[in-house]
DNA sequence: TTGTAAGCGTTATCAC
DNA sequence: GTGATAACGCTTACAA
């Protein structure tokens, strides 16, 4: 054979690949003197490494100002040590502290979060779905909203996977039940649709216990002319309704109306309008959120009512303005980062495990502010009951 | 040579890699009978495949549930289609909305965010960073602030950058000069700095002509005695500072005060309660932010004075609930989604040409709502002027 | 137009 | 305790 065989001509003029120009193991391995395997070994703390092999790994790696290269980690290992967010949106406040939350737990267990908008939209939500997939993400954690929640069921995802969010676990047919069912028969349901326990992966807040803290906390100031207003078709407005009818029966309150609006403050404004203008008016409200209760609270004013003084308004939420209001709210807090902290963590456990983590609802925490008191003619004596 | 040599027995048993059981072009290439390097280029909309074949291979990719590793592309390629995004945090509104727009134009383009937070701690911005390098993000928005560029400085990045923010481009000296400059030199001063323009690679807010548009609108409604209230010792505040001294100066106003506080509700309410009390009170008040607006009309409040009848309030921001205050807020819109778009769309220009894209300050919008009036004693003859 | 095979940077298996 | 080297899944230069 000769020397100049094309074959060998070919492998000369071959332009190889454009390397990234990043440090790479094999730059310390030459300057370390050892193979790369040794390298790895040595920077990832593997046992079998003498001590003053790793020294020397460790200084090169240093000096060459080493950072290792993930995709090629994730092909070779595949895990990505990333995890998939899928959310309706980042700009509202309340999944901006959930977020914060999830960055929090996945900082610590050293994974990282990759981020994707649905925009309430199910053919985004799939788009999204495969794109986080294609990234090869360790798991997903996807706000569990009906548009996504349809995605999911075409999708089969082979990924671990926890749900998290107001909107949670509860069907169109529970909704009407808790609106129709009869006062006496409410409770029973509740208790036998465990609504305070959720699926399995699901991560949300308990909306029924909120309600109840909000009315125990009017009942306690002496309330006994109750509302709630802001009973949208969401979910979580059917679960605070069926709260308030719950405890308010519990609490043999005089009246206890349900009012019907969106969260938009125009419509609760107008609801609460209504409702405070009639003879037999409530002298408590419980809002189905803060917007709601803001929405309240200037409709007493526009009919003269004083607030709290002749009327109590509760919200629940406890937006970050809450307490810079004219009356500063009384609220139950949502643990909104508290909620995303935790959803990472089950999504870790699954992760860790292969088994989906128990859902859980987290409960809200009351927040007395200036927007209650003791009703009209109330003295303080009774209070102490 | 006998067939049973330790060699071919080695390598008999030798137990190849767990395949990740996701479908690979192998598997396309294999069903649509071709090659693997044919499978790539019809995928990839490659002009030189002839049409029967790459829809054969369409057909067998969507067969199979075929989703692109994008761990082996980025190693294979080089380029990992996400973008980096590191800020202080994503649970307060103003971030939030901008991660929004940003995450709307990385989508558009076809990149993913990969998300970060500093906490405000340079030795975190670091670790952050060293991690979205790792990730070999092709480029990164962050947030441009004090702790980190700090770390920057350090770090001599290898990739495309934006930095994004209200606190950009004004250094220490510079504050301390907008304070302190006499009046009739201010105007020339902030020309000569050319504080309009940003840095190439910065996207902010243009503070100075926020401050100037709430200026001329108090102006404009009849106003001579202002007051800014809210000079902390933040780059965006001097910068408000000094383009409310030069729209003041250059109206010919009768007074104009300017009030130090932070940007908490307490320290805004006790700062405008002092500069409220005193005899020759302003009738115009523009407030640094939104929170400090509403400091102010606490302390107006307070003082038994109406808003806006007697003292007019402009803030900066918009915040959401701005609109549902009492009175509703009037004040200068920040274009957050904005700024966020434009912070993605010049590092994908940056990312395409090489060169850091020049920087841009954008201009708020007046939003004219409740808390502006023309001042007492002021008839509406007057305001035709 | 298509196939072959090198190469991206890392990990992990086997052999010594 | 260390070294060779196959493999992860994809892209791409070159040959055909």
């Amino acid at each position: 054979m000769t020397g100049s065989s094309p074959d060998r001509a070919g492998r000369a003029t071959r332009r190889k690949r454009r390397p990234s120009g990043a440090v790479t193991i094999k730059e310390i391995a030459a300057l370390s003197q050892v193979s790369s395997a040794t390298v790895t070994r040595a920077l990832q703390g593997h046992p079998r490494v003498r001590p003053e092999t790793r020294a020397r790994v460790e200084r090169a790696a240093e000096a060459l100002g080493y950072r290792p290269n993930h995709a090629a980690r994730t092909l070779a290992t595949g895990a990505s040590k990333t995890i998939g967010l899928l959310l309706p949106s980042t700009g509202d406040r309340y999944w901006g502290e959930v977020v914060e939350g999830i960055e929090d737990a996945a900082d610590d267990a050293g994974y990282s979060v990759l981020l994707a908008t649905s925009h309430g939209d199910a053919a985004r939500s799939r788009r999204m779905l495969d794109l986080l997939l294609s990234k090869r993400v360790d798991g997903m954690v996807i706000a569990a909203r009906r548009e996504v929640e349809e995605a999911l069921t075409h999708a089969e995802l082979p990924v671990a996977l926890v749900r998290v969010g107001p909107d949670a676990e509860l069907d169109d047919g529970d909704v009407e039940a808790v609106r129709t069912l009869p006062d006496d028969r409410l409770a029973g349901w509740l208790e036998g649709r465990r609504l305070g326990d959720l699926a399995p992966g699901v991560i949300g807040f308990d909306d029924v216990s909120a309600a109840t803290l909000a009315v125990e906390h009017l009942v306690g100031l002496g309330h006994r002319r109750l509302a709630f207003v802001g009973a949208g078709n969401r979910r979580s407005a059917a679960l605070r309704v069926a709260g308030f009818r719950q405890s308010t029966g519990r609490a043999g309150v005089e009246s206890a109306a349900v009012v019907a609006s969106s969260d938009r403050l125009a419509d609760s404004h107008a609801a609460a309008l209504d409702l405070l203008g009639a003879p037999e008016r409530p002298t408590g409200i419980v809002a189905y959120d803060d917007m709601v209760a803001l929405g309240a609270i200037r409709a007493a004013r526009t009919l003269g009512l004083r607030v709290p003084e002749q009327v109590s308004v509760v919200g629940i939420d406890d937006i970050d303005v809450a307490a810079f209001l004219e009356p500063p709210l009384t609220t139950v807090r949502q643990p909104k980062r508290e909620i995303g902290r935790l959803a990472a963590i089950a999504l870790f456990e699954a992760l860790g495990s292969g088994t989906p983590s128990p859902g859980r609802a987290l409960r809200g925490e009351l927040i007395v502010r200036g927007s209650t008191a003791p009703p009209p003619g109330h003295d303080a004596a009774d209070e102490a009951r």
